[in-house]
DNA sequence: ATTTTTAGTTAGCAAAGGTAATGAGTTATG
DNA sequence: CATAACTCATTACCTTTGCTAACTAAAAAT
């Protein structure tokens, strides 16, 4: 808990939340997909999935397409805007990363990302 | 993220929060305090600390306690109805931990142990 | 005695999560 | 083919959690 809120702390400059960031980087990996497989993936409501989606949009960061196959579904993809806010903050982070494992041994760094690769099976990847 | 949400749908039964769970705990775990230390503690500014502690009171699991000795101070600390309400959730969460701890391998389980160490320390505990 | 600082609170904003109910589109069935 | 049943996304509404700014009361400093 109280690492989770020191992270987001470091959120920064551009003012997207940590869910909306989560939203961006799930569509920049596995492409464009509808509302509903975004929601599944991030293991949350479709109506709250709805709304972040929503604020995204009016931020011109996503943008919506019609599915003409099916056309209760939206399909959404990042928009140009999207992916460089996506790019910068990768960066950032990383910097700050990079910071962070300056702090730490090879060791204890290669016990951290055998960690990682637990920990994402264990949520289900 | 994603982990993250896994394990607050883990949450279950009391109805507590994590915030709320985290601040109970850290009460356990440090005995009382005031707000601000708490705030502190949980990375939180004042007025949020300021809320969700009037929320557990409300719910009977923390009591306040004025300080004789600076009357701005308020003390903190956990009902007998946190201490069990706590208590049962460790038990419970325990029990979930058990059972993922039986899906992974003795050594990947010691990986894990010393990544929290590590984690912990960056954190700045 | 007055000013400054500190602890906690209140008020008000936005985001994120949830459930319940709706609308529109698709699929299944009589 | 017409209707029933289901599915996807949305709207409406509630709670909790963060935040900042402004305020009160108490303590400390001048």
């Amino acid at each position: 808990m109280r690492l989770a809120r020191r992270l987001r702390a470091e959120r920064g400059d551009h003012g997207l939340t940590l869910s909306q960031l989560s939203v961006l980087a799930t569509l920049h990996r596995h492409g464009a997909m509808t509302s509903g497989e975004l929601a599944a993936h991030e293991r949350v409501q479709p109506p709250s999935m709805t709304r972040t989606v929503a604020n995204l949009v009016a931020d011109g960061l996503l943008e919506r397409k019609d599915n003409p196959e099916d056309r209760r579904q939206v399909l959404l993809r990042l928009t140009k805007a999207g992916t460089e806010l996506l790019a910068s903050d990768r960066a950032r982070r990383e910097a700050w990363l990079t910071c962070r494992m300056s702090e730490i041994t090879a060791d204890e760094r290669q016990t951290l990302a055998r960690a990682a690769v637990i920990l994402d099976r264990l949520a289900g990847s």
